[in-house]
DNA sequence: GTTTAAAATGTTATCGGTAACTCTAACCTA
DNA sequence: TAGGTTAGAGTTACCGATAACATTTTAAAC
């Protein structure tokens, strides 16, 4: 590999020189600048990353660790991220830890040992809570995305899971429907906890009952064995009008299920969910959905991370951006008004 | 930051005694070792992959750079090389280049400064050459996915475009079709140029007559602006009875300026494409693909790759591994035989 | 109780850059 | 013309690790 040393003895200056060159500090004559850039051409020099990175302690670098890369959700979250960070000057690489912890650790692991200026986590759940401590611990900066994780206080950019979820109840209210069931990603996730809430709080708001078999707690990230949702199914006295999903995958998982029984929706169920489908959204059963603007997680994720990487110490507070999220009526829900049941 | 002299200070040894705890490297007393691993565990300390990797000329870190983060092939893609260079040891980091070959540009000199091991690269088109010269010339082993590019030899996996791009056509044939337009990617994209050219083949065998204007040139990667198919379809003097996509994002896209026109699929007008949807591959209206084995192609892409930095020079000649396309129908085709039209 | 080999640990140089300081002319200035 | 600036370089030390070699300690052998 072309070294500035190199450079140094191939233009009959100093290394000094040569990295005065590169970086533009320093005073230079035009003369030498011209000679080392050529010589920096022939050689087709490539300056070492990790020695500069140790000596100057920051690399320039950060790091974006999302849980399922296959959801246009966070696809869409990181082109914003993407966006933000080339803007800014920073590269920006990406790491996918598919919803499991030993993943996420093994990239925050990588994150620390590689010494990235900061991060940008969707964490897999509340015990993510180690790896982030670890994180602080190292004095690493980061900004949690999408899920809050308790015991941790830092910026975040949020969702409104609860009020979404609300929304897309009482929007299936609003429609007759009376028994909706609710399939959710594990409990340990807050985005989870939250639009359980939402859905609890619109029955109770609405002096509905609520049953418990009713609700179903499976996860957020894509899964091939779908007999749990079957066993959900089989296992209710008798099937709801609707079904509120917690995320996009999870609706698909459901449609499955229910294609394969033969139940159309919305003619036989409804089923709405959280967070659209991206390029797919306007699929047949053009899934109705709480749309949440998944760049702008990315982008301004991004802005609030170099913001407390530029910062440093004197950044203030912590930050917390809450998201609205949108309904996006579409054709799943069957309006059942007066129909008897 | 903690480093090893931290940890050597009060431990009582040399950094060097250190280094060997941590690497399992020379003859050390489980005594010392013990101590030496309770005062890391103690301070938290964390190696500096940036002075190892100086140190040692290695990374243990591989790079994939995909062209469109938002398509579930390349996603799904990205799922079997994370797990392919996991199960092997090595770290694995993401780019996407988002089709541009300026990113692509900002990729590779990342990739170069850095110093990773090896790239497995999805190159945006031919345009991509000096780029790849640029790591071959760097000496960093990469492996081509999905795309060719003439002037570079490597080893490479590969979709059957062309033998692919075929079955779609026969399968249109066979049902009726007389009239086929196609809408491809770039054609300094080497898929692309195949699948063209199975396309064309396909009606030449079946001594079908060929108009250029049905031939829609536009790109693989996803564009909000979709006035061109809107253009390409205003110019023909009448409506195909099918349309091959050369991806399935392009199939979304014309999905998309059909809907807007009332154009119902199949009925008025059958749609196929090559690519498949991934989890979106069951919903309305159930597109017929030509589906790859992406998960495979990130696989076997990253085996390749790792076997190059393995053996580097004896490494014996470039591997070329063509994976086959299945074709798989579904409800996007109709069957118009005897129709009069 | 030496000698000697092996085991355990330490020293020094180095990877490829940059910060901080030093040096040397040329150029001003009174 | 002596003294002070300043532009344009160069020197040296260091970032945090490891390789190669050097040294000390331990234990076995005679």
């Amino acid at each position: 590999m072309v070294t500035i040393y190199d450079i140094a003895e191939r233009a009959n200056v100093s290394a000094m020189t040569v990295s005065r060159v590169i970086n533009n500090t320093g005073k230079i004559s035009e003369k030498t600048r011209a000679r080392v850039k050529r010589v920096m051409e022939e050689m087709n020099y490539v300056p070492n990353q990790n020695a500069r990175s140790l000596v100057l302690q920051e690399t320039r670098t950060l790091f974006l660790l999302i849980t399922d890369i296959t959801n246009p959700f966070y696809t869409t979250l990181a082109r914003g991220a993407e966006d933000a960070a080339i803007h800014n000057g920073y590269r920006l690489l990406f790491g996918n830890s598919d919803e499991s912890l030993d993943k996420e650790s093994e990239y925050v692991q990588t994150i620390l040992s590689t010494r990235v200026d900061g991060v940008l986590v969707a964490p897999a759940g509340d015990p993510s809570l180690p790896h982030l401590e670890k994180l602080r611990q190292h004095k690493v900066p980061f900004v949690l995305l999408d899920r809050e994780v308790p015991g941790i206080e830092c910026d975040l950019v949020l969702g409104d899971s609860k009020e979404g979820c609300r929304k897309l109840v009482e929007h299936l209210i609003e429609r007759g429907h009376r028994k909706i069931a609710m399939i959710n990603g594990s409990s340990s996730v807050s985005s989870a906890r939250l639009r359980l809430q939402g859905f609890m709080e619109a029955l109770k708001l609405n002096d509905m009952p609520f049953d418990l078999a009713d609700i179903h707690e499976a996860s957020f990230g894509p899964r091939s064995d779908l007999s749990g949702i079957e066993a959900w199914l089989d296992g209710m006295p008798e099937l709801p009008s609707a079904i509120v999903a917690g995320n996009n995958v999870l609706a698909l998982e459901v449609l499955s299920v229910l294609r394969k029984r033969g139940l159309a929706v919305p003619d036989q169920l409804s089923l709405v969910c959280f967070d659209d489908f991206g390029p797919y959204a306007e699929y047949d059963p053009f899934i109705t959905v709480v749309a949440q603007q998944a760049y702008q997680f990315g982008y301004l994720g991004m802005q609030l991370l170099i913001e407390r990487i530029r910062k440093r110490e004197q950044a203030g507070p912590w930050k917390k951006i809450v998201l609205p999220a949108e309904l996006v009526v579409r054709r799943s829900v069957a309006d059942i008004r007066g129909t008897p049941t």
